[in-house]
DNA sequence: GAGTTTGAAACT
DNA sequence: CAGTTTCAAACTC
């Protein structure tokens, strides 16, 4: 980076310039023109290739302006001791946050920060890799970060990250999701993935839905640049990442499943970058069927196409799932949007009157304490069964028509099928096993297994629990909570309402977190060994489960247990113990 | 991509 | 509660 002296004076001394001029207007213009020579300055090539929405809003922005003094001051004091030259890098990256804060326009509510965190950080990774050749990037990294931060809980960035990222009731979901966009590309993903989450996490308790909404899109947006910069500073945002969640995530995202779904996820806000929107603009069958394939049908992130409904009936997946619709959504004349909070929660609210179990996880897991189902359910190698049961008449159970499928479950006694063949077990009791067995040589469908281990997402990669989170959760006896927790994450919010139960879940979200971990590199060592295998244990009751317990605390985030995670898995099996236990 | 099939959700 | 209609996903061509 080799700063024009020129430049470097004006920020460096702007008043030396002054001498010249002893006017005071001039004194004052001085003192401000520090900013514009920087944007011009080579520096600014370095972000060049990123493509800012808004350059000029840094300038005019109040509220740049109102942030400015203070993370003028941090990096004053960061810088205080450095040479001229690091004085420089310290005004680049003051002006870099400038920027941010300018963007930065909205509250957003917990929940879409974990979503769309990753957008901000971008640019801080920018910013690392504008001054990377010299500092640390790491140290460039933390420092950026702290000064954005809104609230005074920035110390615990990452923890609280984790916690409202997969704290939420959509544990597996919400933490699929996130994992999706990670696998899009490792070195943009991981690199943005550590320093968006410090930014959002932290903004204050939504007011707005709609500002949230927006925030989404923004982030999504900025997401983007990083990615698009990769080359030119993909490698110092990486780095960024790896001290954190980015390896993590990475290392488990690296099943590759989910990478088209991180592709779509990654960009699901309302991207305008004709580069993201390229890659969003396949059809909604299209690109439903890539988040399928990606790893999970029922609840994986979703995009409705809803035309009729409003979406605002359980017709529409997103509504259902408890999460507003997204630009992913091809839905006409949609409510189920921050903008309309106050209808889709009244319409919720009906539903529920109506139906308390409405919103509730059609799947559960006998091995839970929840045993709504039937016995006959604990009867197969899959313990978990649709609450409900499928009606199918024609599907045989073998069609994603079929829910008790499409969940990757079999059919209960609950069901009133006709001609089950569930291949997941059968509603006469027939378990997975020997279904499959059966099939071999009843059906002798090798298109049998292919539907089995393709079209139906989870079985094939992805473990039952990631598909059902809300089933698996080993709280919730309670299903009023389940009800919040719904299904999706889905790229967009999850109703503000629903944060409330996010505290008293912080614990096991810890826990989920590992176990999700745990099951899904185990799935990938198995998925290798055979589907089939990895199927069953993925629906074993005793497939493995973290007490909380045993994750608590301060213990190491999951991240940190990274390293010991193939450790775990050489576990056969933990006990199924309940949170609360 | 359009059209058909299917079964859940909603309605009566 | 049962029957019918509506709806959107799943599926087929």
């Amino acid at each position: 980076m080799d700063t024009p002296p020129k430049t470097v004076t004006q920020i460096g001394t702007p008043i030396s310039k002054l001498k010249v001029e002893n006017s005071p207007v001039f004194n004052f213009i001085n003192s401000l023109s520090p900013i514009k020579p920087v944007k011009s300055i080579p520096i600014a090539q370095t972000f060049g290739s990123l493509s800012f929405s808004s350059p000029p809003s840094v300038f005019t922005s109040p509220h740049a302006a109102s942030h400015k003094g203070s993370r003028f001051k941090s990096h004053n004091n960061s810088s205080k001791d450095e040479s001229a030259s690091n004085a420089e890098l310290a005004s680049i990256g003051e002006e870099v946050e400038v920027e941010e804060a300018s963007i930065e326009i909205e509250p957003s509510t917990q929940i879409i920060k974990n979503d769309c965190i990753t957008a901000t950080t971008p640019k801080v990774v920018n910013d690392g890799s504008c001054k990377d050749g010299e500092m640390d990037l790491q140290k460039m990294c933390d420092h950026n970060v702290k000064p954005k931060s809104k609230t005074p809980d920035w110390g615990s960035l990452f923890s609280d990250s984790e916690l409202l990222i997969y704290g939420s009731p959509n544990d597996s979901e919400a933490y699929r999701c996130f994992l999706q966009r990670q696998s899009n590309s490792e070195t943009r993903l991981s690199g943005g993935k550590k320093l968006t989450l410090e930014p959002v996490s932290n903004s204050n308790e939504p007011e707005s839905s709609d500002a949230l909404h927006r925030g989404v899109r923004r982030r999504c947006l900025d997401f983007e640049i990083p990615g698009k910069n990769k080359q030119t500073s993909g490698e110092s945002s990486s780095r960024c990442v790896v001290r954190n969640i980015g390896l993590h995530l990475n290392a488990i995202a690296m099943s590759s499943k989910d990478s088209n779904v991180a592709n779509e996820y990654s960009f699901s806000g309302n991207i305008k970058s004709s580069a993201l929107v390229e890659l969003n603009q396949s059809s909604p069958k299209k690109k439903r069927r890539k988040s399928e394939q990606a790893g999970d049908g029922e609840s994986s992130c979703k995009r409705c196409n809803c035309k009729k409904s409003k979406c605002l009936k359980l017709y529409c997946e997103c509504f259902a799932a408890g999460v507003y619709c997204i630009e992913p959504c091809s839905c006409i004349d949609c409510f189920n949007k921050p903008i309309h909070e106050d209808t889709v929660l009244a319409t919720r609210k009906q539903i529920e009157s109506r139906n308390p179990l409405a919103f509730a996880p059609k799947v559960i897991r006998n091995s839970d304490s929840i045993m709504e189902v039937g016995d006959d359910a604990t009867k197969t190698p899959a313990s978990a069964r649709h609450k409900r049961g499928c009606n199918c008449k024609k599907s045989n159970c073998l069609k994603k028509y079929c829910e008790c499928y499409q969940s990757g479950v079999g059919c209960s006694i609950n069901c009133r099928c006709e001609g089950c063949k569930n291949a997941f077990g059968r509603k006469d009791g027939s378990s997975f096993v020997a279904m499959d067995i059966e099939h071999d040589d009843e059906t002798a469908k090798p298109q049998h297994h292919a539907e089995l281990f393709n079209s139906v997402p989870i079985p094939p990669s992805t473990p039952m629990p990631l598909r059902q989170p809300l089933a698996q959760l080993p709280i919730s006896s309670n299903n009023v909570l389940l009800t919040q927790q719904s299904q999706h994450f889905h790229g967009a919010s999850l109703y503000k309402y629903q944060s409330f139960w996010k505290q008293d879940m912080s614990l096991l979200s810890h826990s989920r977190i590992e176990t999700i971990t745990e099951e899904r590199a185990e799935d990938t060592e198995n998925l290798i060994q055979s589907p089939i295998t990895t199927n069953i244990n993925a629906v074993s009751p005793n497939s493995k489960r973290v007490s909380v317990s045993h994750l608590d605390s301060s213990e190491s985030s999951p991240w940190r247990r990274n390293s010991g995670r193939k450790l775990l898995l050489s576990i056969p099996t933990f006990p199924s113990l309940t949170p609360h236990h």
